[in-house]
RNA sequence: UGGGGAGUGGUGAAAUGGAAUCACACGUGGCUCUGACCCACGGUUUCCAGGUUCGAGCCCUGGCUCCCCAGCCA
């Protein structure tokens, strides 16, 4: 018996089989500490850390610092907070490529002597041109046969700082006219008298992605190095530098697709603009397809563990449809948030065969059947009640199965009641409530004939029911592929202009007065929603829509959506 | 134009020379005190053209399309 394993999961297994690590698995995440983690980077989290554990092995967190103006403490926080928040455990395997900079400056200074490195001075305009095109080779540097001797006093002269920014870089001695761009003597350090976050001013030289990288793997014994596509052409560098410093075995990377999804950005510097200017709330606001903002809105790490499994892994570029996530989530949701009823738009409905002095305090079960747990709360029933504006309608199509005129439908864990009378404003014409009368024998009694046809709606007291703001969030764009843009349009042109929808006027049972902040429900026949971490309060409360119901119905024979009826 | 990758229902993935499978989406029907959940059924013939083979999505040849590479970013 043999699963199917991505083709990741293939080659470790293959190397777990031929035992050339000698059964090792140590895979790493290794973030750049300049920016926020989203749901592309939970992609990769959950490949390097699920392929480690599969496979009883470990894997390493790993900040690539190595670029000194962009990176911050707030985003290595920012960072392992997500990754944990993931349900992941790097255990005590955090590391830092700025730990490494002595080891990496000496593994330069072998290369050096080695004569497989060399002190570039030309200027960047000039590295630039000599490179030469896709199409053309380039041109060998008038430093690059530089004495090894020269390039050592060069080198330990830019660490100690004798030269100013852009007078001298380290350049790896390859090949000028390889067809692979990235061997043409590709940079090794560059100078920067910027002060670092972690390291200070102990350094006035940094490495390059291409040299700490393939390195720190090394240095960490990582033997599957697992990132994206765009850096296939890196992998010669990769082995190239391995191959020359370190021994058998040594890490190898593997590449494989970045997530796309549909109706969102994904690249930092385009979320980055949302947050500056302020098109967005922050980092976490819940329309952000970042961890942070997946958090606040309400989504699980179980869930979206779930939306990486089903997408898989594989090399071919793609882009992913929003379901897939959103389906995810309420499969997760389905079993764990416990139901409760909520009216957003609500429409008075009086029963006048109710005393008016009555409560009857109903246990409503806060799971269905199917759910299979305990548990209910209670849920008072007075004469005037408000229901959804979107459950009656005054000229329903043939299927309807909510409220109508001189219809019936169950008050969901409560009676049956007809509507008698549909009393509307004299100017506008708009109903403004309901006249009905319950069925004092329908309470937990099946319901048969026509009514076996009617849905159970959500209700509230209109005198215990506990005023909510509930947001709504959508999509944040309104074209499948944002970044993708035509030459000269933005793809700010394309924000949705109602991404979130601010519902004031929402009813909630008094179960709800005081929610615990982070806790979700589902309020049924609308979606499910989470308490608000940060703007909701005792007494007034406010709830964030996670992700809506899946809603199949549609009047028969029309595209009008029931909202806009009656 | 050079080099490196990739093409399987609408979307994402399986099938590792032996009856094209799964999830999501969509459609139809069933169930239901949520038009949810759940259940059943339905649609693709593997980018194109040849070739090898008893047999090809998988192998070979030639095309086509898309992505990546010319930062002292990662």
């Amino acid at each position: 018996m043999q699963e199917s394993l991505d083709f990741l999961r293939e080659i470790v297994r293959r190397d777990t089989r031929s035992g050339v690590y000698g059964g090792r698995v140590v895979t790493r995440f290794p973030p750049e500490p300049n920016g926020f983690l989203h749901i592309g980077h939970a992609k990769s989290i959950c490949i390097n850390f699920g392929i480690a554990r599969d496979f009883g092995g470990i894997c390493h967190l790993r900040f690539d610092d190595t670029n000194p103006e962009t990176e911050d403490m707030k985003y290595v926080e920012s960072i392992m907070r997500d990754v944990r928040w993931l349900g992941f455990d790097w255990k005590d395997k955090l590391f830092f490529a700025s730990d490494y900079y002595e080891q990496l400056y000496d593994l330069a200074v072998r290369l050096i002597k080695d004569a497989k490195a060399y002190v570039d001075s030309q200027s960047d305009e000039e590295i630039r041109k000599a490179r030469g095109t896709i199409t053309e080779p380039g041109i060998g540097s008038p430093y690059r046969s530089r004495p090894v001797a020269e390039n050592l006093d060069l080198f330990s002269r830019m660490r100690a700082g004798d030269f100013p920014d852009g007078a001298h870089v380290l350049r790896a001695k390859i090949d000028m006219a390889s067809r692979n761009m990235k061997m043409r003597d590709p940079l090794l350090y560059r100078i920067r008298h910027a002060t670092h976050y972690r390291r200070g001013d102990a350094w006035c030289i940094y490495p390059m992605y291409d040299f700490a990288h393939p390195l720190s793997d090394a240095i960490e014994g990582i033997t599957h190095s697992i990132c994206t596509l765009e850096f296939e052409n890196n992998r010669a560098i990769y082995d190239w530098l391995v191959d020359n410093l370190f021994r058998e075995p040594r890490p190898r990377q593997y590449e494989f697709a970045r997530l796309n999804l549909d109706y969102t950005v994904m690249s930092k510097r385009k979320l980055l603009q949302l947050v500056e200017e302020k098109l967005v709330s922050g980092w976490d606001d819940p329309r952000m397809p970042t961890i942070a903002g997946m958090r606040r809105r309400g989504y699980t790490p179980e869930g979206i563990r779930l939306f990486a499994s089903r997408i898989g892994v594989d090399k071919a570029n793609s882009r992913v449809s929003m379901d897939l996530l959103e389906d995810a989530i309420r499969d997760d949701l389905n079993a764990r948030a416990p139901r409760a009823m909520a009216v957003l738009r609500p429409l008075k409905v009086t029963i006048t065969n109710w005393p008016d002095d009555r409560v009857e305090w109903l246990q409503v079960p806060s799971w269905p059947r199917d759910i299979g747990k305990e548990g209910s709360r209670k849920v008072p029933l007075t004469r005037e009640v408000r229901i959804e504006r979107t459950d009656f309608s005054v000229d329903p199509p043939a299927d309807w199965r909510r409220m109508r005129p001189g219809g019936e439908a169950r008050l969901m864990g409560a009676y049956f009641i007809r509507c008698d009378e549909v009393l509307r404003d004299p100017s506008s014409g708009k109903v403004t409530e309901l006249l009905c009368s319950y069925d004092p024998e329908s309470l937990g009694a099946p319901a048969k004939g026509e009514r076996k046809k009617t849905t159970a709606i959500q209700w509230v007291s209109a005198s215990h029911a506990i005023p909510a703001e509930v947001r709504l969030y959508d999509r944040l764009f309104t074209v499948a592929d944002p970044e993708n843009m035509e030459e000269g349009r933005s793809f700010k042109e394309f924000l949705a202009p109602a991404s979130m929808e601010v519902v004031r006027e929402a009813l909630v049972e008094p179960a709800l007065a005081e929610p615990p902040p982070g806790d979700r429900f589902q309020f049924v026949r609308h979606g499910y929603f989470i308490v608000d971490e940060v703007d909701s309060r005792p007494g007034a409360p406010v709830f964030n829509r996670i992700v809506g119901l899946k809603d199949k119905y549609r009047p028969a024979g029309s595209a009008v959506k029931p909202a806009d009826r009656s």
